[in-house]
DNA sequence: ACCCCGATCGTA
DNA sequence: ACGATCGGGGTT
């Protein structure tokens, strides 16, 4: 069981988000495992929200691999990314899924659920989740199959192949 | 100052 | 299929 490092975070934005599945968030008396994640990669990337450049709120996308990227959305809720690659490129992985054994999936099963469930607001944004000893994701050895689609909920970058999600089947043989 | 839109979710 | 709900980003 180890905490993932700075260099994991490092790797290209696609690998990081299919290496999460499985992989375990722990934040306060939390712990999830990640079932469901997209990519979003740079300028080049419409979907991206640092495509027209960085903002107040991209901000902390071009910080260094291995920070959370925390934003409200619709007003109601919040989604968490980890930022990726080279420190000043802007790419992340957002979290969409996390099986909680003691909570029913359906309340996990989404970017701003997820959120909510475990108390992630904007006051996790900008944490180092490499240095941080309450918000951290670590490697079980838990290994689960996944779908590559294209992702969910976005009007621009639709044909990319960049959402990677466990069987709904699957969910409940989760060991934990 | 104003306007439009959104990496969602629950209900119908 | 649709509305809730409000921060942020772009424009005047």
């Amino acid at each position: 069981m180890q905490k993932l490092s700075r260099e994991f975070y490092e790797q290209s934005t696609l690998e990081v988000a299919k290496e999460l599945i499985g992989k375990v968030m722990v934040f306060d008396s939390f712990e999830g495992v990640i079932t469901e994640t997209e990519a979003y990669i740079g300028k080049d990337d419409p979907a991206c929200h640092a495509a027209r450049g960085k903002t107040k709120r991209n901000e902390v996308m071009f910080a260094r691999a291995g920070t959370s990227y925390v934003y409200l959305i619709y007003g109601m809720y919040h989604c968490l990314n980890f930022v990726t690659e080279e420190e000043g490129f802007p790419a992340a992985v957002l979290i969409r899924g996390v099986y909680i054994p003691q909570i029913d999936y359906k309340r996990t099963n989404g970017p701003g659920k997820l959120c909510k469930i475990m108390d992630i607001t904007k006051q996790q944004n900008g944490v180092d989740i490499v240095e941080s000893n309450d918000f951290y994701v670590l490697d079980k050895g838990i290994k689960l199959d996944y779908d590559t689609t294209t992702r969910i909920g976005i009007s621009q970058g639709k044909e990319l192949p960049w959402r990677f999600v466990v069987d709904k089947q699957k969910i409940s043989k989760i060991p934990g």
